[in-house]
DNA sequence: CGGTTCATTGAGCCACATCAAGAAGTGTGG
DNA sequence: CCACACTTCTTGATGTGGCTCAATGAACCG
């Protein structure tokens, strides 16, 4: 079930420049080397669940991850995703406030909890990029708000679309994304409609609405094609300065 | 329009115990206290609008303000609900994400942004509590996301109502609300809808159901009294453990 | 006491949900 | 390699919760 990752470099990490540890240098990274250990997990493994105990801070190396709640009568609603260096759990908590659920196979770098906050504690560099983190996360879940609270369905899928596009090009380290985009879907329609707030129904229509007004083009259910970054953009109601909406 | 309010002690402040400065000694207060600065502005004024620059970091000390986003065609999502001891303004970026408006008249205690941002980094007492304010508030915008994304109109208003029956009781330092609370709502119906992703109309026609329902009762449009929490709570969706929802 | 703003209420409609049925992949065993 | 089951996605038909449009009522204020 859980692969046993070999213990990487911290210097061939992919998420070295992005992730908490990203302001380190090399004697503090030391230090996250030797208390540092990484586990693997197959999609659809729970990785942690609301308001249940959770022990460790990690950090998705690689794959995708959901953050979710779901209330008693089984509405889900899930609040953010995780990529690559995201982080998973909350310094100073022991119980996880939402599940988080492997969409694809995962890998992360984490912590025993108490030694993070230490590690947190007497590591600056590490409150402040842990602070600047959480601030971006802020934001984005703010940002996501205003797609759950005022957008139309169709809207939302375009919305979603330009957000995993800019993010893929985010973390390739290129500008932002123009021109033709092709995508690959870390999540089915129903992990899909469960971000926007929609049904899954509702999800499909709209992606085939979108490809019958020639926005968007699917090879195959998990893969879009972007012919016009920026048509699509202005689909998802982006006014002026195209900054991420998430 | 902008009152210079008299700069109080930090020692008779009332949210000396919760705001960025709760963990802060008292050489650390005397520090803030040099470089701190009242304001108080009446309500309706606008503090920070999106995209503009934001040369402050700001406490609520009194009063009540929203944090909100405007679509270009003037759909409106309130992202946050500011009350004392909540902040305004990002450390380390000089534009507002967002648009803070005054909902009633509003003091804050705030710092020049260069002035603040030494103090966080030379500051672990302030690095820390900013980082603690910063999760809660994430956590309170994920679990807005539940609200916005899969609530009935008439679960929103009870769980807005619920949520502002909860802060207030924490404020004054009480346990948990329970029996019967009044409430003075800060927010207009129209405010009120933006922030629980609904139309006026709507806000108002499931206030009115939930009296005709005897679960709440309006002594005038801005007061509620709630005579069971315990029985709102319920309509609010509450499952388990009556945990804060925001 | 008229003007203005804010809240309530009603009538009708529409976007999205719900219910239901296929279609297209995907994996397993023979 | 195919048959079958199973899951995921798509599409259709119908229902409804909340939006829109419109009017009235209540509070405030000069």
């Amino acid at each position: 079930m859980v692969k046993l990752t070999p213990v990487t470099a911290c210097d061939a990490c992919p998420i070295r420049h992005n992730a908490v540890c990203a302001d380190c240098d090399s004697q503090e990274l030391a230090m996250l080397e030797k208390a540092k250990s990484y586990r693997t997990v197959p999609p659809g493994t729970q990785i942690a669940a609301a308001g249940q105990p959770l022990e460790h801070f990690s950090t998705i190396v690689t794959g995708c991850a959901t953050l979710s709640r779901t209330l008693e009568d089984g509405r889900r609603q899930t609040v953010g995703l995780l990529l690559p260096s995201d982080y998973i759990g909350r310094p100073g908590r022991a119980t996880s406030g939402y599940d988080v659920e492997a969409v694809s196979e995962v890998t992360v770098c984490r912590f025993e909890r108490r030694t993070f906050e230490r590690l947190v504690r007497d590591t600056p560099h590490i409150a402040a990029r842990l602070l600047s983190m959480t601030l971006d996360e802020l934001d984005a879940a703010r940002d996501w708000a205003v797609v759950l609270g005022r957008m139309t369905a169709r809207e939302k899928i375009a919305t979603f679309l330009v957000s995993l596009a800019r993010r893929a090009s985010a973390s390739s380290g290129e500008a932002g994304p123009s021109g033709a985009v092709s995508l690959h879907l870390p999540l089915s329609r129903e992990a899909i409609a469960d971000h926007l707030g929609l049904t899954i129904e509702t999800t499909s229509r709209q992606i085939t609405a979108l490809r019958k007004d020639g926005l968007i083009e699917t090879p195959s259910a998990r893969d879009i094609l972007i012919p016009s970054f920026e048509r699509l953009s202005l689909e998802a109601g982006e006014d002026d300065d195209g900054g991420p909406i998430v």
